[in-house]
DNA sequence: TTTT
DNA sequence: TTTT
């Protein structure tokens, strides 16, 4: 019986392209870094920074969104699930990894990746360019269109009345 | 295009058993009032406490369970968004309500009631006994088993490995 | 003794400059409202989208920051709490209001990717030109440099580590 | 200059009495190990059960009541940020570490419903029994009076009205 | 290691 | 209207 809530909010910017492969199902799996820098005073005044690296995976849907839409820069906000797993390496040396899962995205500042070289736009989020050939993994069919860039959040109930 | 992010999270204790009604088209509406107080120091040094009531509304499946489990009294978290609506009274008086669009709920505190009268219950959370009559509508057609009251989220994506 | 949680996580853009009042004992008020738009299909297919208006209020330092800071359009995310008041207007007749008290805020997507071109600008967010007259009272006393526009977040204990 | 939101919130189980210790300063550092539990149905439609073990540290005066309130099974609410540390083993390989840290909690499901039958007793929640001799290190010096168990929120500004 |  |  489940007990419990686990969810995290980030808004940060994202540190690489996205690597997006697929299940043999065909389910896209994005995975990004997420950097989230904080500022503190120590005791004497200084000003301390601290940069936190999340890596933050999208499956479905959402993971193909992300990887079209995420890039280099993006500033993003992402809600989720944290998940800690623990695998044996080859060297035969336990790890432990802590991944969160991502169950909602929205990119924000329009024109997210700082780069401004897409004026003309309408809009400020373009795919990415190279997103045909992105990834590490081509997916084996044909991809659906990508839901508007807009709002990622599945919306679960057609019946809900907003 | 969506933009935006409008995200609620409360624990609190419900004021009331809740109001169950259902649309034309056979979709759960609960409703409850849940309290969440907050304590604080003046600067005088006196301890100063607010409640806030929050009007919550399920709706669908989540509606369906809200209106079996919960009970006044009962201690829960919410994640939900704030909608805020207008409407023209009889009186032709403008008037403004904000709710709580519920959509995730979890009890909370095992045997949320208090009143311990359903010992034999393996779990602790029990339906309401009067939840057949309960509310001021009755749902015009068989009501789909509820859930098992353990864990309210909605999973997507059953592709997704957790 | 307290009882809940009241949290409010919003993401949005700000609609109208920020009005800025003080208290007798100096403190800073600033209010914004804050517009969240959510977009779904309905069951025909077609694209709904609804917009809240949030009507967000920060108090002391964070509302100096916020009255310095903010401007009509700003992407802004804010967390606080839900209040809600109460009060008999002129007319005698008891209306209702909802406020989102911020108690943290951070502006979004002013080139986040910090490559930004205008090197030599301390980073992207500048106050209103319009700050010092701004609001719609002044300050009795001279204001405290706000806080670097960086992180509003107040880091309670200074002993913390990060 | 800080950029993000790393935010944590986590309804769940203490799976273990706290581990308190304190800085050379007098600041205590409180550990505990913290459960949620998710099910989701698989393709299957079987039960699919997955618990994450949350490693929580909660600083300074939180950390005090963490130590004196939490015990193994509480259920509680923690609120705070995702911090991931670096550190080699004495045998020489590098590891990896996620922590929680906690920047608000409450404890949840004491008896909700107030109509307890130990009358007399203050509240519902009381410190272990064994808090004196608790954790694997004393603190250095007299304790100063933990805040009530009641809402561990640090409110900042003494001026804000609520 | 928790909880249901 | 809840809860402590």
């Amino acid at each position: 019986m489940a007990r419990g809530i686990n969810k995290v909010i980030l808004v940060g910017n994202v540190g690489n392209d996205p690597e997006v492969k697929y299940t043999q199902g065909g389910m896209a799996i994005a995975k990004v870094s997420l950097a989230t820098t904080s500022v503190r005073k120590d005791r004497d005044g200084n000003t301390q920074e601290r940069t936190e690296w999340h890596r933050v995976t999208f499956f479905g849907k959402l993971g193909e969104i992300a990887g079209e839409y995420l890039k280099k820069g993006s500033q993003v906000y992402v809600e989720g699930s944290i998940r800690y797993d623990k695998y044996t390496g080859q060297d035969g040396i336990e790890r432990y990894t802590t991944d969160i899962i991502g169950d909602e995205m929205q990119m924000l500042g329009g024109r997210g990746d700082g780069r401004g070289d897409n004026a003309g736009s309408s809009g400020g989020f373009a795919p990415r360019r190279d997103a045909s050939q992105g990834g590490y993994q081509k997916k084996p069919e044909a991809t659906p269109a990508p839901a508007a860039a807009a709002d990622f959040k599945d919306f679960g109930d057609d019946d809900i009345p907003f």
